[in-house]
DNA sequence: GTGAAAGCGCTAACAT
DNA sequence: ATGTTAGCGCTTTCAC
């Protein structure tokens, strides 16, 4: 015996109340009838023992635990720290607990997790990994559990999907470093296994494919980190030191550009403008604070717990892709004159 | 019948293996005999069937579930998050699985955590949360759920507590800013009924006393946010625009020093140097980089994470506090000289 | 409207 | 060394 106190179980209550056990369970369930009289027993006995329904058993009876999980690459990073908060936030007000795990974007991470997770019967599974594949789906569907992603193609199937339109932001964030003025604009891309990298590349080229200026070599890859991001940047300025506009793929690339530039002696925002993509809270303590195309990270984390709460409840009526709006901030680091937005 | 396929359970592994249930339990738990012959034959049918034990099973037989809460303010909270990473990789190592939960400082939402871990038989808890009080101590002990915290007294008794050197980590700020030319060093404190606040507020007091430059008027409340460390910068400025040192008492609140000497025109590193508190990982990318008094956060949420396992394993000696030691990184906010560090 | 009883999948005496 | 059996606490037919 673990626990140090006796923990009153539904045969106490239905004792106390005189009645049976199954009449408790019918209240506690609001399945079937009720007498008037009754329930106020019950109600009386649960208050008086304190009774509160031991979840594990009823898991077991019901297969159902109200737990779901998030996995995601990396709790730590920025970006899905925040889509945790109100992944749980939500998964809370419906009275579901969450369960995390940090895949690092490794197949075999992930997969240990599913396997843990069925074992468990967590009622859902969201996934904000990136490793996330085709077989993954197949499984869990065979399986039989509900499942939402993030951040996955629109040919996705079966399951739900939530991102932000990716190519419109990359489009705004062209469009608005033109507006300060910018005449030479790079572009520190993603991996290209990403939707996320993909689209905002695709987004990038499809705007500035017209301009004279443009040549491929405005173009540089880096790995959606900081110090990648300074090493694209440098790069960058070396091949073109007339650069005065530089989109990156997203906030932590910018970051490291702001750091390289800042490094090299160039003034962010005056010579050379930023604009990044995410709209991660780091994005304001920068100096000069970082112009980004804000994704709405907390929507997002709400929507697809939502989603998934809904799916396991049966109330989802059909899987779909869900695209929110991204949105222009513009702050210091593309504030390049004074007629600039 | 929520699952898609029919699962295997212990029973069809028995049947298989042409043996009973409990032979097999035995073999599974490494409790008891097992001949050689039979566990082959064991495992011959466990791998036929793909099978792997049900927990929930388990725990409700067993009282047992393998997995464990974090209970913190808010996960998007620069530094919890990098604590979370660290409690769940430890965990995973031991096989656990990590639920955890926003108390966003309320007692209300403590507790009614608290009392949703118990009813899932959570195994134990870890609170990083500030609300975390006595009688929520007196709770969980009495219904002998393990738990371990974060950031307390030195005075707790019955469970152990993972915190750093506070006030040696200002003793080590103060002893820094001086050894960079600072003659007017200004301290903005935390909530004082945080350890953390209080314990800094004390190492810095102690190490600036003796000082005849020193003024109580040097000191200015805040609430560990950015916001607040913006204000308290203003505010301090005002009262002693000859301030060349500040000790905020914790890295957020020094982003805000210096984004708000940075409004002021005022020049961080040269003019007034700034030293933050804890070592997020977002000190690194402020320009400029931010001095800081690290926190091994990743060690402590590593040692907290082992601890609660070791003692719901029972193999925890006794509780104590662990003190881990701080590191002054210094960088540019405090580098006001050639000779300086 | 309410109750009896089987069963969820496993563990842990106890017996052999 | 292995099998039998009684729970763990709840849900859910199926009778009454």
């Amino acid at each position: 015996m673990r626990r140090g106190i006796a923990i009153a179980t539904i045969r106490d209550v239905a004792k106390l109340a005189g009645i049976s056990v199954s009449t408790v369970s019918r209240f506690l369930n609001k399945s079937g009838y009720v007498n008037a009289e009754t329930e106020q027993s019950i109600k009386n006995a649960i208050e008086k023992l304190n009774y509160a329904p031991n979840q594990v058993a009823r898991g077991l009876a019901g297969k159902k635990t109200n737990t779901i999980a998030l996995i995601l690459p990396d709790i730590s990073n920025l970006f899905f720290s925040d889509l945790a908060r109100a992944v749980e936030d939500v998964a809370a007000t419906y009275g579901y607990t969450v369960i995390f795990g940090n895949s690092d974007d490794q197949g075999t991470k992930e997969k240990r997790y599913i396997e843990t997770l069925k074992q468990k019967y967590i009622d859902g599974i969201i996934f904000a990994s990136n490793t996330f594949g085709h077989e993954d789906a197949e499984m869990l569907t065979k399986l039989g559990i509900p499942f939402v992603c993030l951040d996955r193609g629109p040919d996705e199937q079966n399951f739900s999907v939530v991102r932000s339109k990716n190519r419109e932001g990359a489009v705004m964030a062209v469009q608005h470093l033109r507006d300060v003025g910018c005449r030479k604009i790079a572009h520190i891309y993603g991996p290209q296994h990403l939707v996320t990298g993909k689209e905002r590349l695709i987004g990038f080229e499809q705007s500035v494919q017209g301009f004279d200026w443009y040549t491929p070599t405005l173009l540089e890859p880096a790995d959606f980190r900081i110090a990648g991001g300074m090493k694209a940047t440098e790069r960058l300025m070396e091949r073109h030191p007339d650069i005065d506009g530089i989109f990156a793929g997203n906030d932590l690339m910018a970051v490291g550009a702001l750091k390289a530039l800042h490094r090299m002696g160039i003034r962010v925002g005056e010579q050379v403008a930023v604009c990044g993509f995410d709209g991660i809270q780091t994005t304001e303590i920068t100096a000069p604070e970082l112009t980004t195309i804000a994704q709405p990270i907390y929507d997002m984390g709400a929507l697809i717990s939502r989603l998934l709460i809904k799916k396991i409840e049966g109330n989802l009526e059909e899987d779909r892709l869900y695209e929110l709006d991204v949105k222009l901030i513009a702050r210091e680091s593309t504030l390049r004159r004074k007629n600039g937005i």
